[in-house]
DNA sequence: AAACTTCACAACCGCATCCAC
DNA sequence: AGTGGATGCGGTTGTGAAGTT
């Protein structure tokens, strides 16, 4: 009898990731099944596959989903269901698994919220469109700096539709918060206890959080 | 400071599909 | 047409980090 050699699961330390990664620069993917052995890898083909499908391969874009991305998957996931490979393929550089992942922990929860505004919205304005896009014109960061770019002030005072020489960052949120908001304005309102200071902090507050993923700049030139 | 909870994501598992024989 | 191996897919789980009490 033969006995199976022993497989290892759980992480990937940064050694195996090495020997995956040499091994198929160097002789391509060619039998998931056998590679392991000869990468010196004690894992299952499978682990290996996906491994190198999620995280390894190059130009791989991972986290900061753009609003645009975000848009993208909460329609195609209306239109597609949860077919993640099918919305993948329309993602530029996205994996299902980070797509799905995406929608699972975020994107569902709004998802809902739009879909029940949406059909409620639906009694008075059938055509209305379910492009989250266009229910709200906050800027976020991921645009920034956007084309044609038009004031938005939080006092509501001052939305003139002028090209702002002056825009920065200040002006902007990050795609998370925009959600934040987005859900807070489509709450009723409160009547008596509404606080409306307090959750103009909670925009003021939130409006430099923009920030830089260095994978990216990574993956933009792998292996150098 | 410690305990507990929540969140995000990497990885596993089982099933489906494809394809060569 | 049937079979078995390889691959792909989607649901689910495990775990570490971050946040809260």
């Amino acid at each position: 009898m033969v006995r199976k050699p022993y497989l290892k699961k759980g992480a990937w330390t940064a050694d195996e990731d090495q020997k995956l990664t040499a091994y198929i620069m160097r002789y391509g993917i060619w039998n998931w099944n056998q590679m392991p052995r000869f990468a010196g890898l004690q894992r299952s083909g499978k682990s290996c596959r996906l491994r190198w499908m999620n995280y390894l391969r190059p130009n791989i874009r991972r986290g900061n989903f753009t609003r645009e991305e975000e848009d993208t998957i909460i329609h195609l996931q209306k239109q597609l269901g949860n077919r993640w490979s099918a919305i993948a393929a329309r993602l530029p550089n996205r994996t299902d698994n980070d797509i799905k992942n995406y929608w699972n922990t975020r994107l569902k929860k709004r998802s809902v919220i739009l879909g029940n505004n949406n059909s409620a919205s639906a009694t008075t304005s059938p055509s209305s469109n379910t492009d989250s896009s266009t229910l709200l014109n906050i800027p976020t960061t991921d645009e920034f700096p956007p084309a044609g770019y038009t004031t938005f002030s939080t006092s509501g005072s001052n939305n003139t539709g002028e090209v702002n020489e002056n825009y920065t960052t200040d002006n902007f949120v990050s795609s998370e918060t925009y959600w934040e908001i987005l859900c807070f304005l489509e709450q009723p309102l409160m009547g008596e206890s509404f606080d409306c200071e307090s959750n103009l902090q909670l925009w003021r507050s939130h409006s430099q959080d923009y920030y830089y993923d260095p994978v990216d700049d990574f993956w933009a030139n792998p292996l150098v």
